[in-house]
DNA sequence: AGACAAGCCTGTACGC
DNA sequence: TGCGTACAGGCTTGTC
């Protein structure tokens, strides 16, 4: 499950192994692989151009190419990425696209379910992200999450904070597991409606989106053992040996060694310490 | 065998 | 009335 901390690990691999090479060929199997418009247009875009940049946003990854030329890459559930050096012929089930560059290393993209999806931006607008991706709230890898922008984007909202850490559009690359684990760093239940945060807790709220994303990122992500992430080179992360309580019901507390509990909050699963977390 | 998990979109229902 | 929200369903397939 690609979250912010999986995808700028991507990312960072993406950068050492393809900025600057020169796409020489693109193949796309699948009719999902690319699906906002004709796969065409991807392979034309690409071809012949250099990559320039490579982004992140949230969980989508944005590769700029020669001529303003912009693939959006998100990985959603399944989805990796894969660096091949030129020879290894070998493709792994799954794999639905192959970028080849210029002396036959190849870029792969494999997603088992299907959900990810690769596609040329339409545009950008004037702060320079592409216009698919205007939606997506603030990404609090790349902008400091303060007290004062959590009460902007809690107020009247009168939802849980499981929900408003999973809301794209509020903050953006969070997921199930980050989410859990922000709420155990934050001492504050799932459950909690997030305009009754008090200032104090918003700011143990945004020390905690802080500290869990970079030590997630310093650990290159978590990989867990179904969709089993792993980043451009084939390792594995680590960060889900930090865990506290995320998949780990019944568990002690790292804190207080009280058990884990987990059940559903807005129709996602959620883990959380009973004793420490209000 | 069949439920379940994931991210995100869409449709629908409901309360303020 | 209308907005914001919750919830269910869909997409998919490996895992339990």
């Amino acid at each position: 499950m690609p979250e912010l901390p999986e995808v700028e690990t991507v990312r960072r691999g993406l950068e050492r192994h393809v900025l600057g090479r020169k796409v020489l060929r693109v193949e796309v199997h699948g009719p999902r692989t690319v699906r906002r418009h004709d796969a065409k247009q991807l392979v034309d875009a690409l071809e012949g151009r250099r990559i320039t940049g490579v982004r992140r946003y949230g969980k989508f990854l944005v590769v700029d190419l020669e001529a303003d030329k912009t693939l959006v890459i998100h990985l959603r559930m399944s989805g990796k990425l894969r660096y091949a050096p030129g020879g290894t012929e070998d493709h792994e089930p799954h794999t639905h696209a192959v970028i080849t560059f210029d002396g036959g290393d190849e870029l792969r993209f494999i997603d088992p379910r299907t959900f990810g999806e690769l596609f040329i931006s339409a545009g950008t607008n004037e702060a320079g992200r592409p216009v698919e991706l205007g939606s997506l709230g603030l990404d609090p890898y790349l902008e400091k999450v303060t007290v004062e922008k959590l009460e902007d984007l809690v107020t009247a909202r009168r939802i849980s904070l499981k929900a408003f850490l999973l809301d794209q559009a509020a903050l953006a690359g969070i997921g199930n597991i980050y989410g859990d684990e922000i709420c155990f760093a934050a001492r504050l239940l799932p459950t909690r409606l997030v305009a009754g945060l008090t200032r104090r807790e918003l700011a143990s709220l945004a020390k905690a989106i802080d500290q869990v994303l970079n030590q997630a990122v310093a650990s290159g992500g978590s990989s867990l053992r179904d969709a089993s992430y792993r980043d451009i080179d084939g390792n594995l992360g680590s960060y889900q040996m930090k865990h506290a309580v995320y998949k780990r019901t019944g568990d002690k507390c790292p804190r207080c060694a009280s058990a884990v509990e987990s059940g559903t909050v807005r129709g996602r699963s959620a883990h959380w310490c009973p004793s420490c977390q209000m």
